[in-house]
DNA sequence: GTATATGCAAACAATTTGCACGCCT
DNA sequence: AGGCGTGCAAATTGTTTGCATATAC
């Protein structure tokens, strides 16, 4: 399928980039609406699907509502149980070394790990959040 | 709060405990109706809840849909990008010593982990298996 | 007896989709 | 010109909830 560059997709695609906090496709359209008015929500959902087939930003799940990511590369996440933000957990802070032989030999073919964590956040454990944030 | 121990809980929760299919809730309601012919959904899910709530099962999500574990011991799933599987990976096949140090130093206080794995499946490497199951 | 649980149906929230029109290429 | 993308609104899907009644304790 041929795509075409639309103004739309590029403003959704800088707003995921500019932004550490994950949104929600909610988020995002708000804030594509301030660059284009009438903007619809489902061309949000449209374009968020056509960006994580073409690999740009990742779906990031916690059952209810779908949150994105524009960073792509191998890292996991923690979600804080008290103010619902989502961190970022790089590798070289989990060293983590799964030996997936067992595995493989039992003919699994393993084509993604996700590893989620939950618990309470810097931030919060030390009582300067008050309430839910995004 | 009180509980009462309702048939219709009772029977949920023998349905999760007798299957490793990691059922839907819709799946579980229709298993009930051979039990409990006018049970409603509605009761399902209130009932998964509260089992939630007792530790009993365990939910576990892809985004779209809930399924649900009687299996409360520590494991980690793998779901079949083809058949939709979802299988059980217990720790003696998946070696993981995960350092969580650097994360605790930062403040973290780590509740729980999940790790989920995505791929495809000895039966459908196979070719054994034809669609989707479930 | 009384509060919790149920069945039913309506409400919800997030996401998807059909359609006619618009606009990249 | 042609077809992909859009806006709009309605539809879908999984789940939750309000209410009157039933039932466990």
């Amino acid at each position: 399928m041929q795509r075409r560059n639309t103004n739309q997709r590029k403003i959704i695609y800088e707003i995921i980039k500019s932004t550490d906090i994950h949104p929600t496709a909610d988020w995002i359209y708000e804030k594509a609406k301030m660059y284009i008015p009438n903007i619809s929500l489902g061309t949000v959902y449209r374009n968020l699907k056509v960006l994580q087939e073409e690999g740009l930003i990742l779906e990031i799940t916690d059952g209810r509502q779908s949150r994105f990511d524009a960073r792509t590369d191998r890292h996991y996440h923690f979600k804080c149980i008290k103010c619902d933000s989502i961190y970022d957990i790089d590798l070289d802070m989990l060293h983590i070394s799964a030996d997936l032989k067992h595995l493989t030999k039992k003919g699994f073919k393993i084509n993604q790990i996700n590893i989620d964590m939950e618990g309470i956040c810097p931030k919060c454990s030390k009582g300067v959040n008050l309430e839910k944030n995004n």
